[in-house]
RNA sequence: GGCGACAUAGCCAAGUGGUAAGGCAGAGGUCUGCAAAACCUUUAUUCCCCGGUUCAAAUCCGGGUGUCGCCUCCA
């Protein structure tokens, strides 16, 4: 498959570096708060990426990290009277359940700050026995300058970085390029570990080279992450990893791009977003990770209740499907006829269109298309009167793109309570009866509890919400 | 100031040289007791504007306009 390449700008063939294995690196959350929408982006987006990677017949070692260790975490622990890792290990918690709703599916490893900080204190003092980073009262900074390489990734100059008024200037650092790796104690009460440079905590960007190496050594396939993190969080990686590896440290940097509301960047700083929590309120997870994939992952989405509701009803396309092809399998019987297997055939043209177009960059956008053009051609051919065998293989193909994609994949438990059944069962007495009044009324009742009734031939075909 | 992205129907969104996918919403029809779902038909002579290259451009080149982002914690 073809990945555009964040350090080339290019779109280039993906060679993993042992073929039939993928490393992949995602930043993960910091755990101070429920995650938003745009939080959300790189999440789905990237577990795609890893499902299709899968289903290409790669073994995708995967790994997220949790920064557990952060001036937010502090902060909000201090707000409520707790101690820091009460607040990170409740987020994490938190995190496991939104991740769940939207079909996340849970990293290979999910490498916490405060239980790697042996690996960020010796990568730290590697750095600094080899001259890349110094200390100054108990800090330590990596000297931006030093490497030679220091710009690469977000195509900075060197020199403009520096003039850019929003620099910030630290009286301790030499060169205001460069950053800390690791952070002295302020107070005798803040949260720190004990290094060579005495209590401190480790800087942000060092957490992420860290744990990479740890878990996939010094060279990997895949990073990813947001735009906005492309500089200087990854830039600054790449500083320190290739200045400790000596070895290229990222094949492929994948970012993703943003969430706007009203076409401006949703951020925590800027209070305008929504939480995958609170929206679950209103949508189910699946309509969040489809609204996710609808669009390719490097462009921005908006995101408005106009855009949910669309996202839900097309959603619903694929959904009716799936449940039209269950239902009449229940009641179909037989082996599929010569014509039949001709058209299941004919059908494998959607996987191969769903297949060209996650090849070319990950086009989720393009692959959706695939699987509706592929429902249009099932609900046209799998009907009344056709095998039970045809019906359960056209939903094998598309349960198997739906799969990749992460959708359709939350089943409504199966049955029907006993009071609904005798509803049903009355309704359709009524019916025969030609009593519409009261078959409607009993449609309407259902209705309220998020119960749908469809007559089809084959019978009464009830859907719960 | 430096770096970058985007502009396609009412809405969302693919398409990067060969004559505009797909979805939502809308309209009409088939089916249905009525619905729902499904199916069929319909909705951009045109892809922000102006030039240029070409037999051919939404797609390439040049110049505009507009919107957004990164350079500060941020996915």
């Amino acid at each position: 498959m073809k990945i555009y390449n964040t350090l080339t700008r290019k779109k280039e063939e993906f060679v993993p570096i042992h073929e039939g294995e993928v490393s992949m690196y995602v930043c993960g959350p910091t755990v101070y708060n429920y995650f938003h929408i745009g939080n959300a982006r790189p999440f789905v987006v990237f577990d795609t990426m890893r499902k299709y990677l899968e289903y290409r017949g790669n073994k995708v070692n995967f790994i997220q990290n949790f920064t557990d260790v952060d001036d937010k975490i502090i902060n909000k622990a201090k707000e409520e009277g707790v101690s820091p890792s009460d607040v990170s290990e409740r987020f994490i918690k938190e995190y496991f359940a939104d991740a769940k709703a939207i079909n996340v599916e849970e990293a290979t490893v999910h490498p916490r700050v405060s239980q790697s900080m042996d690996d960020i204190i010796g990568f730290v003092k590697d750095l600094v026995d080899k001259g890349y980073a110094y200390e100054v009262d108990g800090d330590v900074y990596f000297s931006a300058r030093k490497f030679e390489g220091y710009g690469k990734l977000s195509g900075q100059n060197i020199d403009d970085l520096e003039s850019g008024a929003r620099i910030m200037v630290e009286e301790k650092k030499k060169d205001p390029l460069d950053f800390a790796l690791w952070k002295a104690r302020k107070s005798e009460d803040e949260i720190a570990w004990q290094s060579p440079w005495g209590m401190g905590r480790p800087g942000w960007h060092i957490e992420c080279s860290a744990m990479s190496r740890k878990y996939l050594g010094d060279s990997l396939d895949i990073h990813a992450g947001g735009q906005d993190l492309t500089f200087p969080h990854h830039e600054n990686e790449i500083a320190q990893s290739e200045a400790h590896n000596g070895k290229p440290y990222v094949n492929y940097w994948m970012h993703n791009g943003y969430i706007t509301v009203d076409k401006e960047k949703m951020s925590k700083s800027k209070g305008n977003f929504f939480t995958v929590r609170d929206i679950l309120k209103e949508y189910k997870g699946e309509v969040i990770r489809f609204f996710l994939l609808s669009g390719h992952y490097r462009n921005p989405i908006n995101f408005s209740q106009e855009l949910m509701e669309q996202a839900k009803n097309s959603l619903a396309r694929m959904e009716n499907a799936k449940s039209n092809l269950e239902y009449l399998i229940s009641t179909l019987k037989g082996e599929m006829t010569p014509e039949e297997e001709k058209t299941l055939e004919g059908f494998g043209e959607y996987r191969e269109q769903f297949i060209k177009a996650m090849d070319d960059d990950l086009n989720t956008a393009d692959a959706i298309s695939a699987v509706f053009e592929l429902v249009t051609a099932i609900n046209t051919a799998v009907k009344d009167g056709s095998s039970k065998e045809f019906a359960e293989k056209s939903l094998a193909l598309l349960m198997e793109l739906c799969d990749v994609l992460g959708l359709l994949q939350q089943e409504e438990e199966a049955g029907v309570e006993d009071d609904v059944q005798a509803l049903v069962d009355e309704r359709q007495e009524a019916r025969k009866a030609k009593n519409f009044a009261r078959a409607d009324e009993i449609r309407d009742i259902l209705k309220e509890k998020g119960i749908t009734l469809k007559d089809t031939p084959q019978g009464v075909q009830i859907i719960k919400e």
